[in-house]
DNA sequence: CTGTATCCTAGCTGATACTG
DNA sequence: CAGTATCAGCTAGGATACAG
């Protein structure tokens, strides 16, 4: 059964049930696309930022710092020079693997589904 | 496996994955909410209103046509004075139901991560 | 290589009023 | 009852430059 009423707070923002936080977590225009590349594996920075088309550094930082401050990601730091730093999902981070390929299921029958229905 | 590269493209805009096509569609301040409430089944303009707390009649109306567009949710009118409309999920908005459910449970694993984890 | 800091804009969102 | 119209504010996101 789906709850909803009851009032979820976390950051200052408020939520009416848990799946508006769940969703609140990967809201933002890159979160998914970045999940969906270290469900792949860990990354460096640099990688992430070759393999998202069209990312600026601004958006990869700050995108990768939420998804750090939720606990979805873990922040690796090698001190050398150059810098290295690599990415990884948390366990709970990992735990979003299943959501993300029902949404992938999801994603290609609604595709279909918009091709024959209109 | 995780797809990713493949570009996607609806309504204009466009998708790395299909999962980014997924999320786009419920995302936006009301759609989750509005989801849950039609999981509960056929729900009234008047009703989803009043159990929607904040939400106002431009929202409200505009992120159901959103849906509808979206093939999610179907708009059944009642010629009558005064108007009776009725919202329900499509077959397609149904298959919505595990996620929703999933991401209630990672939601609720999210809470308490946040009070043991930080 | 891995970031920050600034500045700027489009579009989402809300308040309010009006309508069939 | 079930919407639409208009206007205004905020904020997410992008371009660009700078830094450890």
């Amino acid at each position: 059964m789906v709850m909803n009423q009851t009032i979820y707070e976390m950051n200052g923002k408020q939520f009416q049930c848990p799946i508006e936080l769940s969703v609140s977590i990967f809201s933002g225009k890159w979160k998914t696309t970045i999940i969906c590349q270290l469900l792949e594996g860990k990354k460096r920075y640099g990688e992430l930022n070759k393999n998202i088309v069209g990312i600026t550094h601004k958006m990869l930082a700050q995108q990768l710092r939420e998804l750090e401050e939720a606990g979805i990601v873990h922040r690796q730091v090698y001190p050398a020079t150059p810098p290295k730093v690599e990415y990884k999902l948390t366990v709970l981070g990992e735990g979003l693997r299943p959501i993300v390929e029902y949404l992938q299921e999801w994603g290609k029958h609604f595709e279909s589904s918009m091709s024959t229905d209109p």
